[in-house]
Formats: C-alpha cells, structure tokens, sequence
DNA sequence: ACCCAGGCGACGA
DNA sequence: TCGTCGCATGGG
C-alpha cells in the first residue's frame, strides 16, 4: 500500500498542466478524485496535484521523483521552445489553450497493449477496458499494475472475455506473444530510427499504422511519430489539406497531440 | 433507435 | 495497389 504521508512538492516547469497532460487521450490509467490525480508507471502508485505553479506528489519522494516522474512528464524538455516555434495560426492557437500538454513516456508495454485496445473505440470504452484488464490480471493490493506481456502471452484469446474488448481480444494477445518471446524487441526499437519500429510493430495483429505511431509516440517518446486518427483526419481535411506546416516537422507528435485535443473540445463546444 | 469511436484485416476488383 | 466491408461493444 502506498505510504501517501510520504510527500515531495516542486515547482513546475513552464507549458505544464498536469490535468490536461494525464486526460487528453495519451493515457487511459488516470483518474481524479478530490483534487488529485490517482495513478502509477513504473511500478509506483502515486497521487499528484497542481496549484499555483507548484506540484505535489503524495506517495512519493524526492528519490521517486528522480527515478520516474521527472522523466515520466518530459519534465526537462523545453516545451516553449517548440510552442515558441510554432509560425502558423491553428498551432499557435492551440498551443495558447492546450500548450501545457507534456508528451508523457508512458512504459512501452502498456502504450502499444492501450493503442491496440483504441481502435474503432472511444475514450471512455478504452478506459473501462484497460480497467478491467488491470484488474483482472495486474498485481499489487491497492492499484493493480498494467498487467505484463510474460502475464498475458499465458493466456487465450477467451481468457479476456471478461475485458469484453471484442476483436481486440486476440490482437493483444498476439501482442503479449510476440513481445514476451522477443521477437519484437523493445530495447532495440528504443535505440533505432524510427522507421525499425514501425516495422517491427507492424508485425503484430491488429498494430497498423496508427497504433504503430501511437506506441511510437507514447511510449518510445518518438516525437516525429504522427498518429493519424479520425480527428486528426478532419483537423488534415479542414485546415492542412498540403500536409502538416513546415514548422512542424521533427516534432509532429507534439504538434498532432495539441491540435488532436483542440478539434475534440471545439466539438464538444459547438454541440452544446 | 441510431450513429460513431485515437482502425485493422480480409477480400475483391 | 486501392476501395469497401465486417468486426464486438457500448457511449452519447
């Protein structure tokens, strides 16, 4: 059980809003309940709150900080730096409202197992998906951990009926074989260009190209990756009918994940 | 009831 | 190589 009288508090970064960061759709294990954001990565369970610039993490400390949440949040990248390069107008719009949003590196496992669950789905579903994944199958008392791929590549494709992830089943569970025998190797998907991973991911069931680009994005912080959904679709279909602007190029990942959370909350707006 | 969701694989032309 | 269709499920 986390020791949640166990307290580190810092000062943020500039362009770091810690509530958009963790529910903009990069990651689906967060949750808020009393002004607190509920959470692990990397084996720690941890509670995390921003006000006036300052953040606390309850459960951790300075050494768990160092260890996995100053990396976790991209904390030393220089993000308004990007913003800051940014000369075309949809961008610098959504950069101002959105800016904040810090690509998270996510544990490689649980970004590509979460991207896989993402297709033909919405947020709430793939949240109550991986939920039940964890649950069923995680291990810890208290918060159950993103179960593993050695965990899962046990299992068939029926095992998961509980999830009730649909045709999803078997792709995950093609996943976990295909990761947990080595096959796919993460280590060196880590290391190489990004075209290797692409590749390499491509190979299991039910990866195409933009869950490929998701877990690339997520969880091997390839921030050149660009995961083309339905939204970002549309965002190409209306304002970048030529491709994405130069300024862009080498962060498109970045770029993708602001205007990917604009479009959805300008929906949302107008259909109110 | 209906449309759609951070898509993909199979299939036919 | 390219368009089209079915897929499981359930949120809105």
């Amino acid at each position: 059980m986390t020791d949640i009288k166990k307290i580190y508090e810092t000062e943020a970064p500039v362009c770091f809003n810690l509530g958009l960061s963790l529910d903009c759709g990069q990651a689906f294990r967060w949750e808020y309940q009393d002004g607190r954001w509920h959470g692990a990565a990397f084996g720690k369970e941890v509670y995390i709150a921003q006000k006036d610039g300052r953040i606390t993490f309850w459960g951790a400390d300075s050494g768990d900080f160092e260890s996995v949440w100053r990396a976790y949040f991209d904390w030393d990248c220089d993000y308004k730096k990007i913003l800051d390069s940014y000369d075309d107008k949809y961008l610098i719009e959504a950069a101002k409202q959105y800016g904040g949003i810090r690509i998270l590196r996510q544990e490689p496992w649980e970004a590509l197992c979460s991207f896989i669950i993402s297709q033909n789905n919405n947020i709430p579903r793939i949240k109550g998906i991986i939920g039940r994944l964890c649950g069923c199958f995680g291990e810890g008392d208290g918060l159950k951990s993103f179960p593993s791929p050695e965990r899962l590549a046990v299992l068939s494709p029926d095992d998961l009926a509980p999830l009730r992830a649909g045709f999803r089943a078997k792709y995950i569970i093609d996943a976990a074989n295909k990761v947990a025998s080595g096959e796919i190797d993460f280590a060196q998907i880590d290391r190489m260009p990004i075209e290797y991973g692409r590749e390499q991911l491509k190979k299991i069931k039910g990866v195409g190209d933009k869950v490929a680009e998701c877990a690339l994005l997520y969880g091997f912080h390839k921030i050149e990756a660009f995961p083309v959904d339905v939204w970002v679709k549309r965002i190409m279909a209306e304002m970048y009918p030529g491709g994405l602007p130069e300024c862009a190029r080498g962060t498109e990942g970045i770029a993708q994940q602001y205007l990917f959370h604009w479009r959805r909350m300008k929906d949302r707006q107008d259909n109110k």
